[in-house]
DNA sequence: TATTGTTATACTCTATAACTATA
DNA sequence: TATAGTTATAGAGTATAACAATA
């Protein structure tokens, strides 16, 4: 347990520490952990991290397609119609005919989207916040770092939460430590 | 139980970071990158997450009832009971009765399911490569560091992943309070 | 009466595939 | 014929409630 300093396949391989002390599983739980949390505190704005996650997406990159939206989304389009349907019936969003393709919805954020697309960054500060409240500023960016070093090289898109294809998540609180 | 500090609130709006390009974002999007990737790698051998959850949990405090195995896994026990009949089936585990309380079932390794679990470890090891692979090894044990650091202070159950339990709706209130 | 394991049932989420309207 | 959006439906996954055995 006291082997940070080793090597490192020797300190994977020291058979002690199963995969359940190592960083993939710590990321894992803390992530389905973080999700879990997020999802409570927008719950008070009625949304869930999937509906979260288009807003900025809208906010970040105007006038996609449906299509377009759903895959990067992970969801089909037939799952992605009633999504948006909802989000425009409270007048979060707004479908604009593509007078050159008639076909083609432009999905933009309306007034009322940004406004509450406001709410929830400040609602994104306080969860930060509360993820890292046991480490000092440097942790927390070096913490920064390490994850931004690691979702980089793995690929992963600035924007897109692979977690939002589950549309109504919502893990419990842990129970404690005896 | 104890709070290690408080009072980091400044680090958030130093620079940029919008909810999305925070630590909580990316332990969010980067858990369950790690998750669907495991799930991929564990599949070769026939096992879900949470199939290799309950191994791992077995071997590490074995014996238990189906009920408190249900609890931490966050499944309800009729859900556990087909849950572990597959397992059974398959040779992996082994119900036993407690002769004090007739009522219970103490569950327990078998030893094909503990060569399953060797198996596991070392598809676990190539796993935490794959996901470290862009950090040196003192940089890895940084990660390690910080990251058990947020899973103590937040309360989290080391052998317990919350996303083993794929909960529902059901509207929640949850405000912010920070 | 309370608890463990179990079964039964009803409900939700999801993907697949068909349909329409444009191209 | 192909594509964007939409609708319909069937299947999988889930929770809730009822049940039998034991305490």
């Amino acid at each position: 347990m006291e082997r940070l300093s080793s090597g490192y396949d020797i300190a994977m391989t020291a058979s002690a520490p199963t995969p359940r002390t190592g960083a993939a599983f710590l990321l894992a739980q803390l992530g389905a952990h973080a999700a879990g949390l997020f999802a409570e505190r927008i719950a008070g704005l009625d949304l869930t991290p999937a509906q979260a996650g288009l807003l900025r997406m809208l906010a970040t990159n105007p006038g996609r397609s449906q299509r377009e939206l759903a895959g990067d989304l992970g969801m089909p389009p037939s799952r992605f119609v009633p999504f948006a349907d909802e989000l425009e019936e409270r007048g979060l969003i707004e479908r604009r005919r593509n007078p050159s393709d008639r076909r083609i919805y432009a999905l933009h954020l309306t007034g009322k989207g940004e406004k509450l697309l406001a709410e929830l960054a400040q609602v994104g500060m306080n969860h930060e916040q509360q993820i890292c409240e046991s480490l000092s500023p440097e942790e927390h960016g070096q913490l920064l770092e390490l994850l931004r070093r690691i979702a980089d090289q793995q690929g992963l898109h600035p924007d897109v939460h692979p977690g939002y294809r589950r549309l109504h998540p919502k893990p419990k609180p842990a129970h404690d430590t005896p």
